[in-house]
DNA sequence: TGCGCGATTCTC
DNA sequence: AGAATCGCGCAT
């Protein structure tokens, strides 16, 4: 029996998400009405204000603003002019932090992911906790913790040896 | 109003 | 190794 995270899943610890996000359903709606799963195999965290590595350290912006607001939301930017990356808001409201989901079973990248599940900045902001276009659901699958990898984040290295070195990085390694 | 660059990916 | 591609963030 499948279950949607609710939004207190997300209104915790950064990095606790993060890990416990590996092994959810991530699902998408397309309008068609056609419903897109994948398994989340890798995730980042990037959390609140110190963090040189995340878009939350500048203080609040037109881009960035949804990780400053409630948690459970989809936070949601283009990259390099190309790339849709996806993030998870997290903590509580007032609180800049998400979690970037990076792969699903069978496609590697966030900009792979964003790309599989047609996913762009028309679901900024969306709320994961009703199923409308973008939700994540618990199906049971239980990972077994000493399984799941940490590693540092990708692409992060103007952030300084310091943040670029800290291992926020989550990867359900079995699935590959 | 302009400029440098990015939580990337694809091709050469 | 270099291109693609564009909005953000900060300096003018």
């Amino acid at each position: 029996m499948s279950r949607v995270l609710k939004q207190s899943f997300y209104r915790r610890d950064t990095k606790v998400v993060a890990c416990e996000l590996l092994g959810k359903m991530l699902c998408r709606r397309l309008p068609s009405g056609r419903i897109i799963r994948g398994r989340i195999t890798e995730t980042e965290a990037y959390d609140g204000f110190e963090d040189r590595a995340s878009h939350s350290h500048k203080g609040p912006t037109s881009r960035n603003v949804v990780m400053f607001g409630s948690p459970g939301c989809a936070y949601i930017y283009l990259c390099y002019g190309v790339h849709w990356m996806l993030n998870f808001t997290t903590r509580e409201s007032g609180y800049p932090a998400a979690v970037l989901v990076r792969a699903v079973e069978g496609v590697d990248g966030p900009g792979r992911t964003t790309r599989h599940f047609k996913i762009n900045g028309k679901q900024n902001q969306q709320v994961l906790s009703r199923v409308k276009g973008l939700w994540v659901e618990d199906d049971g699958l239980n990972l077994t913790s000493s399984l799941i990898l940490r590693a540092p984040r990708v692409g992060v290295a103007y952030a300084g040896a310091k943040w670029a070195a800290k291992p926020w990085r989550f990867i359900w390694p079995l699935s590959r």
